[in-house]
DNA sequence: ATGCTAATTAACGCAACAGTTAGTTACTTG
DNA sequence: CAAGTAACTAACTGTTGCGTTAATTAGCAT
């Protein structure tokens, strides 16, 4: 046998660990901080309740840290597009897609965010990781306006952060309140089709905003 | 005396019912629906918890009414702007800004959208009275839209949910996001100047989209 | 092998909380 | 003004849910 040298531990820290992480961030994303339930989270990761205080200390410290682990994760993902190699135009336009599709895929990331919110924020407070990631992604949209502005395709007066903000805000707020939105619009918000008219408006949002 | 006629009511069904309501309205906004304690609503509303559950029920109905006067409020809010009154650019803008000032003075009514969204929609699904607000609703945007355009200044192939879903986003975002965003994106989202800035950006990015 | 450390479990304690019971008191109507 | 009704209150109940206690067992080092 070449790999799995490593006979399977009955006992492994670090699985089980991970086991908790996973069963919380979707209990976490379904009902939020409050909604959720330690014993369920506990039934779902195969570990039990003492467990979870062993890893983590308390219900609030494990949402943070699936918190935290939510937002390495979307900034890496963006960090892999490797935008500067592509055209500002072209580049924007991926940019503008991928906040999408990551929303679509991660839909937990915007039920963590919100309950976060819902709590102003305490648990992100004093997370360091979260400023330096924030610092690199604000840094590399800046870049990408500064390459377009060098090459006369978006206008120079766009604040880099307003437009992250734009960004986010026109698929979040679409994908986050889908439910009333059916409701108040009498419309299926999650077709494939109404999905893909909704990206399309986003883009060209976007595009006309930013482009000369 | 000329007004005042009823003597003070030491016992006054409509008025307790009201306090109830806007004691609860708070408590909601502040921690959702799951997060509220119905002991503090009746303690915040000078009535008592039994009266809570004479009036209404369960702690959801209440949140359900709440909620439903709430959205009863804004769209009202908007009817009253009557921008039929105004050439449509300035119509949009208006607009625009109303969403924006609405938000800012009412916060409730967003924390209260998100926290029925968490649920999705339940409380909100089968409330004829949302139905038929919304419906006056949409319509007078594509009034506004249609305006525009017959009079050569909005493009033609705006869809009026699609405007509406935008308008809303940029702002409602922005706002209900700006604890994790302050933290992000290290600047205080809501200094006057911060907001000042925040509504022009958003202004600029409607009127791009819309005007031809 | 033996003893030590860390992983794991079941069962429990206790506070918080939604909803109720069992009344008392103000107002109204005939 | 008497009797009925509706507004109102305080104290209580059963359950849920976070966090702990106390004990068991697997893996590892000497």
């Amino acid at each position: 046998m070449t790999a799995q040298t490593q006979k399977p531990k009955i006992r492994d820290a670090e699985a089980t660990r991970a086991r908790i992480l996973a069963a919380a961030k979707v209990e976490f994303a379904r009902f939020g901080l409050g909604g959720a339930r330690v014993d369920t989270i506990a039934e779902n990761s195969g570990a039990n309740k003492r467990m979870i205080y062993h890893y983590f200390d308390s219900k609030e410290n494990l949402f943070r840290e699936v918190l935290e682990a939510a937002y390495v994760d979307i900034r890496s993902a963006e960090q892999a597009l490797d935008l500067d190699a592509l055209a500002p135009r072209d580049a924007l336009e991926k940019w503008i897609r991928f906040t999408w599709d990551y929303y679509l895929a991660n839909p937990e990331f915007i039920t963590l965010v919100n309950s976060e919110n819902l709590h102003r924020a305490k648990h992100l407070e004093d997370s360091q990781a979260i400023r330096v990631i924030s610092r690199r992604f604000v840094a590399s949209t800046k870049d990408l306006l500064d390459r377009g502005v060098d090459d006369g395709v978006f206008r120079s007066d766009i604040d880099p952060v307003q437009l992250n903000i734009t960004i986010a805000a026109i698929g979040y707020y679409y994908l986050t309140n889908r439910f009333t939105g059916s409701i108040v619009f009498e419309r299926d918000f999650m077709t494939p089709e109404a999905l893909e008219e909704r990206l399309a408006f986003n883009i060209e949002t976007i595009m006309r905003l930013v482009c000369v």
